[in-house]
DNA sequence: TGTACATCAGTGAACGCGCGTTCACTGATGTAC
DNA sequence: TGTACATCAGTGAACGCGCGTTCACTGATGTAC
């Protein structure tokens, strides 16, 4: 019976887009190379990485390579894509709490806690590469950010709290914050491979406790400075 | 006459440290690989320059690379502590003017601003790398970066409007402060680099004076949260 | 001042190695009839 | 359902190349007497 709904998915037109086994085999050999890079990348940059060191880790042989990436910098574009997709979950997850009150302070910085450690190899991967030596990953990943920054200034301006605000504040409130959660999420990175070396996850909890204090810290003097902003300047 | 002298200086014990010909030509070989590698750093990351890259820079043979360092990473450690240097005359000027005024935050921009400018590869070199695929050079970088934050917390301490401050908040506000003179230098960086691909200065004017409006704003964001900091929490 | 020996920055050849890229190929999957 | 042909992901051999590192060396500089 099973055996039979398998053979029914292949069927040409019933799911002809998700189907084909060659299609499907394809990606799952894209996504081993995807997933061998970012492995590789926790330990070095990319612009050290080699071709054919990924393709090894994926038990291919190096000309196949080209079936799925131009060359390693196609491959890095990629793995922005990717690592964004992970980001943007998590900053839904914080854009839908509203405005900045103690207790969305508290929650967002959780929140990002916690996807620092679900998304290890692609915060790595951003923040190393956020300033790398591969012109096309960088410029990648500032456009992504960019659209952070943009949804954001959206978000804000619909809250009460920025009435009477210029668009031109807002922007730059907006980009405070996305870079103060990058800032955060690096620390916590750091944090988290100080002592272990080849280990995966451990890290040191008390620290990471200081670093989540400090990120509320700041995000609290922000909001207060926004919140005198007007009456001030 | 001016030859005696030059023969004066040569007397062994007079000026044992800085004289003897063999020691000033070997530092000025050193210095040449540190500027030819900052030079190749311009374009790639650290862990991607080569050693015989470097050498060739230089016009001395492969092998002679090893009289002045263990390896590439060698160098890199060298160039942080080179790069510090600048940034240390930045931060010094900076802190020599006092609390954060209206003043005082105009001309701190101006100065990372024009630091930036004056000390461009050196800036791209710490951004690059901090968060690189070097080991030693990341932590070297981030202990450079941790005496200023304790260099500045120590002003910080000193200055009137702390009163009443925790020592643990006001290590919070130095952070962010240096976080944000690197968040600045980069952007100016990064405005500088967009449009002109191999050419060295030029930059566009206007994007720049737009990132030191921004970063003005976020001191001044800062400076007010701060004021209000111990009445609000 | 002159001489004999020590030091050591830089040389140049050699090494083994892994790299990125090309190419004609294979054989399973897909398509048309 | 069966057959004949097209597609194309992955193969494996080959290429030329530049890499980091070693080594015995050279010759100018430094030192002791």
């Amino acid at each position: 019976m099973p055996d039979q709904t398998a053979q029914g998915i292949a069927e040409p037109g019933v799911q002809a887009a998700a189907g084909g086994v060659r299609q499907v085999r394809k990606q799952r050999t894209r996504q081993a190379l995807l997933d061998a890079a970012l492995r590789l990348l926790e330990r070095q940059s990319l612009s050290s990485v080699g071709l054919r060191e990924v393709t090894r880790e994926v038990n291919i042989a190096p000309a196949a390579f080209y079936r799925h990436f131009a060359g390693m910098a196609d491959l890095g574009v990629a793995l922005v894509e990717e690592s964004f997709g992970s980001l943007q979950a998590m900053v839904r997850e914080i854009r839908a709490q509203g405005a900045d009150t103690e207790e969305v302070i508290r929650r967002s910085v959780d929140l990002i806690a916690r996807h620092v450690h679900e998304h290890r190899a692609h915060f790595r991967f951003l923040a190393r590469e956020r300033h790398g030596g591969v012109a096309a990953v960088r410029a990648a990943i500032a456009a992504g950010l960019e659209g952070f920054v943009r949804d954001l200034l959206e978000d804000l301006a619909a809250q009460p709290e920025s009435a009477g605000w210029s668009r031109e504040d807002l922007r730059i409130l907006a980009e405070l914050y996305v870079h103060h959660v990058m800032l955060t999420a690096t620390a916590i990175l750091e944090a988290g491979s100080q002592d272990e070396a080849d280990d995966g996850a451990p890290s040191d909890p008390e620290a990471e406790q200081a670093i989540l204090a400090a990120a509320r810290s700041q995000l609290k003097l922000i909001s207060i400075g926004r919140r005198h902003w007007l009456a001030e300047r």
